[in-house]
Order: structure tokens, then sequence, then C-alpha cells
DNA sequence: GCAAACTGTACTAAATTGGTACTGTATTTG
DNA sequence: CAAATACAGTACCAATTTAGTACAGTTTGC
């Protein structure tokens, strides 16, 4: 269907979220609450962001997670990378080999390969940095606007 | 997953595959013969096609398909309007309206909305003709090569 | 009238995704 | 050291989406 799949989506918000308070530990129970999303699906997103290096994570009483990297140095396809196991293509025949037993001899796959070194380059372009205002007033509750219900993406949640 | 259906990609194929003979009728059991594909498959797909412009059918004993316009005015992204039903968008907040209660006060939702254009524009920008070099030699069997077994991603079928 | 070929709908099975539960481990705190 | 907190990892089930096929109908050409 030409989406991202919705725990790509999660980590966009969560990513976006920790971005607004950076170098700062957050647990995934906070997040959780702060998004309207529940504690298991966060951890989820959580746990394989880390796996893929865009949050450190710290056990314990006063554990949580923080991003590794400045919001600026964080692009959608970082994010992509770490929640889609699968490797990255529009199609199942150029997103790697062996799949197609056509493959030699088959010109629409170097098309195809073409098509998504430029979908790839419009997600690495752009980063969470960019996706919200950074957040010059401390004291302004920016984030707090996505506290009010949570998500419509998570309309069955809210019911 | 980040990927376009099968059915849109089976598009693409039955797509390139008429572009080869453009202004000829073929029918649909030549098309899936062609490529390998299961005749209702390749029906589905072609009516979808037809409902969307981009072929003209012409039923009776002798009936088929043809391209409405030259491979070089067909875009991917036409064929992916044609075949994927929902409403082009990376996410589901951006693919439309209504879907989330923060849509207006939501700002990554416009940041989305900015990569999808993009994302859109680059399947825009590729034609069906751009697909397969020109068949300047009529007689060469430039789409022959793909008449061997049929394409990979039918490796169940093959099986 | 018969056969070829498209039209349209409906259905079933498979694959993927989404969400959650449960058990384990590390760290802080007192 | 014990208790509480929070991450780690796995495994599982439900919901959704996709893929493929079947079937009954209609149009056209011979
Ligand atoms: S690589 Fe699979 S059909 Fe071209
Ligand atoms: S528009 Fe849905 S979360 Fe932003």
């Amino acid at each position: 269907m030409l989406r991202i799949s919705k725990l790509t989506d999660y980590g966009t918000l969560i990513v976006t979220q920790m971005a607004a308070t950076p170098a700062q530990v957050v647990s995934a129970t906070e997040l959780a609450d702060a998004l309207g999303l529940g504690l298991a699906t966060v951890s989820k997103v959580l746990k394989a962001l880390g796996r893929h290096g865009l949050v450190l994570s710290h056990r314990g009483t006063r554990g949580g997670y923080l991003l590794s990297r400045p919001p600026e140095q964080i692009s959608i396809a970082d994010i992509v990378d770490a929640l889609e196991e699968q490797p990255f293509g529009l199609t199942e025949c150029s997103a790697g080999s062996g799949t197609c037993s056509l493959e030699t001899g088959c010109r629409i796959r170097g098309s195809w390969i073409r098509i998504n070194a430029v979908v790839r380059e419009a997600l690495q372009g752009v980063s969470i940095a960019e996706m919200t205002p950074p957040p010059d007033l401390s004291n302004a509750p920016s984030p707090a606007s996505q506290r009010v219900s949570g998500p419509g993406r998570l309309a069955r949640n809210a019911g």
C-alpha cells in the first residue's frame, strides 16, 4: 500500500518527542503516556531503535532512553531502517538479490533500483530536527499539544 | 513495509510488456502467458488499469487491451494510483484528512506531506518508456527474456 | 449459435502487522 | 542486601491486508 508500518510511524513520533528534550533520559512509560500509546508498543519500538543505535538505554530505577545523536543527525530513513526489518526497496525484486530468477536479464529491475535510490534520498533528506521547530521557548509546553488525547492513528484505542 | 503491493508490481510488468508492442491489442491470456502470471490475476490488474484510463479494452473474439497513451506518457505514479485504492501517502495521517484528531495542531503531519510530495515526484518522473530501452530492433525479441520462466516474484507458482 | 475474451463480484487462504503478556536482568535507593 | 523501577527478550494471538481464484454474465466476431 506504499505506507510505512505503524510501528515505524510510532518511531517517528517517539523520536520527535524525545527530540523535544534532547540529552535527557526519558522512560518508556513517560513516552507512552505523552503520546497516548501502549507501554508495550512503545517499548517494542524503543528496543528496535536501540538495537540500531539510534537511542541509548539505561536500566534501573531512574533509567530510560535518550537519543544517541542530536536530532539534526537523525533522518527519517534511519528510523525506517531501524523498524522495517526487510531491506529497503519498493519492490521485492529490487530490494535484494536472489528473489528473482530473471535478475540478470531483467531491465525493469534497474529502473526500480534507481527509483528506490531517489525515494531513499527523500527520506534521508529530512531530519527529526526538521519535523518540529526547535524548542526555543523552554517554558512553552510545545509537545503538550500532543498530549490532549493521543494521535488519531490510535482512534481504536481512544475509542 | 514501504513496498508497493504485488498487484501494483504486476501492473508495471504488464504495462511494460504492453509497451513493447504499443498500439496493438493484446489479450489478457497472452500477457499472462508471456509473464508467467495467472490469468485471473492479470485480468484483475488490467481491469483496474482500465478503470483508471490507462488501458483501453476491446471485447469479443479478437479483443484485448491496448495502452491508451504512448509509454512515454505513463508514469509509475499512474500505475500506483490505479492499483492502490487508498490515497497516496506514506503515513495514514498524511494520506488524507479525518484520520487524526490532532491534524490542526500536529506539526509532523506537515513534514510527512512534504516527504510524500517528494516521493510522489520520484514516481512521477519515471515513465514506462524509461523502464526498458525503446524497441529499435523490431526483430530482436527484447521482451522474450521475460518469457523464460516467469518472474521470480512468482517463485511460489513456479515452484 | 458458438467460441473467445472482457466484466464484475465474491470468496478463501496466506502473509503481514499490531498489540500484549510474561519472564528475566540490571540499576538505583535505602 | 532487599525492594522497586525500568529495560531486554521472547512468544503469542488478533486484526488487517493482500493474493489468488472462482463463477456467472456480457459483448463481439465468425
Ligand atoms: S528482477 Fe524480478 S522480474 Fe525483474
Ligand atoms: S496528524 Fe496524526 S499524529 Fe499528527
